[in-house]
DNA sequence: CTCAGTGCAAAAGATTTGCAGCCAT
DNA sequence: ATGGCTGCAAATCTTTTGCACTGAG
C-alpha cells in the first residue's frame, strides 16, 4: 500500500481513498479488467462510487499508470503498466486471459511502414483460440 | 448489384431490399465500419431502419460475409470478408484507416502456443500511429 | 399464403455529465 | 478554507428486444 500511495503522489493528484483502491486493485487482478470489474471487486467494502472507477481510470490511462485494452466483445479494460508489454492469449470457451510475455513484433514501434508511409508508435495484438482445459488435453 | 444478389441467396436467406442495400455499402466502403455509420450512408435513400442493419450485420457475421473488427474506442466495426486477411494502420490524429496487405503473423493461426498448451485460431493486430499527412511530410 | 424479415418504440447495458456536498492539502 | 474529488441521478450513446406489420418465396 505504500507503493500506491508513492505513485499517487508522483502524478501530482490528490491521493484520496478511493485512488488507493482502485490502483490497489489494479495491482491484485493484474490482468485486463473493466471499470464494472473493479466496480463490482470494491463494492464489497461500498467505499466507491461507479462513477468515481470510471473518472478514476481515465485519469490513470490519462498518467500513464493504466493501458486501456480492447478485446472482442467491445468492453474497455484496463491493465496496469506496472506489467511490461505484453499480449494476451484469449479463450473462446471459457474466457480466460493468459499474458503472453514474449512479444515477436515489438520492434515495430518508431518504425515506419514504408509503403504507406507510416509511422507506428503502438500496436494491439490479441491471439484467440482454446486453452489446454477447454481442449480437453487435446 | 448481380454480384450482390448471387451471394445473398448462397447463404440460403431471403434477397430483400434491405440486405442487398447493406451489403452493397459494405463492398462500397470497403473499410471497416460501424452499424451507425452503414445505417447513415443509407439513410439519404431511407429504405433501411438502425435495428435492421445491426440484426443483418450479425447475420452477415454469422455467414461468415464480414468480419468483426474492434479498434481501440471499442466501437464494433465490421468489414467485407471479401478483401483477404489483412491488418490496419490507424492515424491517431485523423482517424484515417489504412489496410496492411502483408500479414507477418498469420504462420500463427493454428499453431499451438507452447509454453501455455494454447491453440491459436484467429488473431488480431491494429497498428496505431501517424500518416503522412499528419506527420506534416516528415 | 406463410413465415422470415422489418421497423418502431421501448429496454438494456456501458459510459458520461450536471451538480451539490465532501475532504485532502 | 477551498478547489479538487466524489457520488447520486439523470442523460447519452450503442446495441438489443418485443411485437405487430409486411413482403419474398
Amino acid at each position: 500500500m505504500d507503493r500506491v500511495n508513492e505513485i499517487l503522489r508522483n502524478i501530482g493528484k490528490k491521493c484520496t481513498e478511493q485512488r488507493k483502491l482502485i490502483l490497489q486493485t489494479l495491482f491484485e487482478l493484474a490482468k485486463p479488467v473493466s471499470a464494472d470489474e473493479v466496480y463490482e471487486y470494491l463494492s464489497e467494502t461500498n467505499k466507491v462510487g461507479r462513477t468515481t472507477v470510471y473518472r478514476t481510470l481515465e485519469l490513470f490511462e490519462r498518467k500513464k499508470l493504466v493501458r486501456r485494452i480492447i478485446f472482442k466483445d467491445g468492453i474497455i479494460r484496463y491493465e496496469s503498466t506496472h506489467l511490461k508489454h505484453h499480449h494476451h492469449l484469449i479463450c473462446l470457451s471459457c474466457g480466460e486471459v493468459i499474458p503472453l510475455e514474449h512479444c515477436a513484433i515489438a520492434s515495430l514501434d518508431g518504425s515506419v511502414i514504408e509503403d504507406a508511409d507510416f509511422l507506428v508508435t503502438e500496436h494491439f495484438l490479441e491471439l484467440y483460440g482454446y486453452c489446454k482445459k477447454c481442449r480437453g488435453g487435446k
